[in-house]
DNA sequence: GTCTATAATTAGATAGAC
DNA sequence: GTCTATCTAATTATAGAC
């Protein structure tokens, strides 16, 4: 990016000779630091946009202390999807003991929607990796995307079949959840410029919730 | 990148000996031909993450033939954001006539559909540049977004009050709308490898839009 | 065991050749 | 008017210092 201005390369000058020497931290803190750095950097720019220099200055670091504690940037990056999907995990613990299947769908939504406005950026690393094929899609929708696909595929079908929701194909149904899911939270910089409000306002994100659960299960209502 | 093998660098070796002439081609054809290929290399990895280079090596031109032919990477962007909108007017065109409400929004979510399977890299480009707050993210919101937003907004509001519509809020449902309708389209590549089959086989595509018109204007069948 | 200096590669843009 | 040779900066990874 020669002679453009980059703001984002000013935010450490890593030339200065008043660098400071860094305080030397412990394996698990800067690994810690580097995950939290590396999802934001990888959700904003993609994977190929993201730069290891950039992720280090962010948490005061050299960036080759990156090949360091993760052995590549691939690394980095797989290692920060595990991350958010463990955090997703525990935001859905306990909805599998949830009996009614439609129960289980509504509450899976309602989790789904404040852990999207939570971390917007789980969501903003899959759409872009989604785009086009790769071995990191490949891994990370083996991984972690086909047992969720499968396993709401299976609720829905039946819910389907009971009349409860929406008709909608069970095929596409868990992208056009997930895109109306998340989207208000993965745009959320243009929301705030486009409505001069956020979306993270914790009010209106139950109401984004309970909307997606009428819109998407509207026997749900009438059923009980 | 060094020493990692980089399969996109490869579209052609621009150092190869035997790298043949290129053909003159007219400023007319080259533009267009850049803007496809531009087209294709920011939605798959982004402004940061595209290449010129590759760009250039797709149509088989040199890398400064962009700087030439566009003031800069940032123009060439524009330029392209610029005519995948103007392909959307066309696909849009006429439904400004339609005189019911319900009626035509029921249109125009067949046609963003539509037009989401066949140019999937809008709304690529676009989920990726809502991310973060730039220079870019703000032309577009203006230039482009803000128009859209509004008017479908007001058709909403309307139709919430006659009850046709889901219970979705009028600030929300634009992106609701389009999460739902583009997800599975602009993650077409990993649902053919999640499900086996494609998203954009043409009955799957009526079926994805009929369903959407049902879910997001239940109020409509019940009206006839 | 952890971090710093540096190498190899690739980036976009300018200047000058045709 | 159009394209090619070249420049400077920014990229990630390795090798060696502490």
């Amino acid at each position: 990016m020669a002679a453009v201005s980059n703001t984002r390369a000013e935010v450490r000058d890593e030339t200065s000779p008043t660098a400071k020497k860094r305080v030397r931290r412990n394996r698990g803190d800067i690994r810690s630091l580097f995950l939290k750095a590396a999802t934001a950097e990888f959700g904003q720019h993609g994977f190929e946009g993201a730069s290891t220099r950039t992720i280090a200055a962010r948490v005061d670091a050299h960036q080759p202390q990156i090949n360091y504690h993760f052995a590549s940037k691939d690394d980095l990056w797989r290692a920060t999807v595990d991350h958010l999907f463990s955090l997703l995990d525990d935001a859905m613990a306990g909805v599998g003991d949830i009996e009614d299947p439609g129960e289980a769908f509504a509450e899976t939504i309602r989790r789904l929607v404040r852990f999207a406005a939570a971390h917007p950026d789980l969501n903003r690393i899959m759409v872009q990796e989604a785009s086009s094929p790769s071995a990191r899609m490949e891994w990370v929708t083996e991984t972690h995307i086909r047992p969720r696909f499968e396993q709401r595929r299976e609720i829905w079908r039946q819910l389907r079949r009971e009349g409860v929701a929406a008709p909608i194909d069970e095929m596409a149904m868990h992208y056009v959840l997930i895109g109306a899911v998340s989207l208000p939270y993965v745009n959320a910089p243009e929301v705030e410029l486009l409505t001069g409000s956020s979306p993270t306002d914790p009010e209106r994100i139950e109401a984004h919730a309970e909307g997606l659960v009428a819109t998407f299960l509207p026997g749900l209502a009438e059923r009980d």
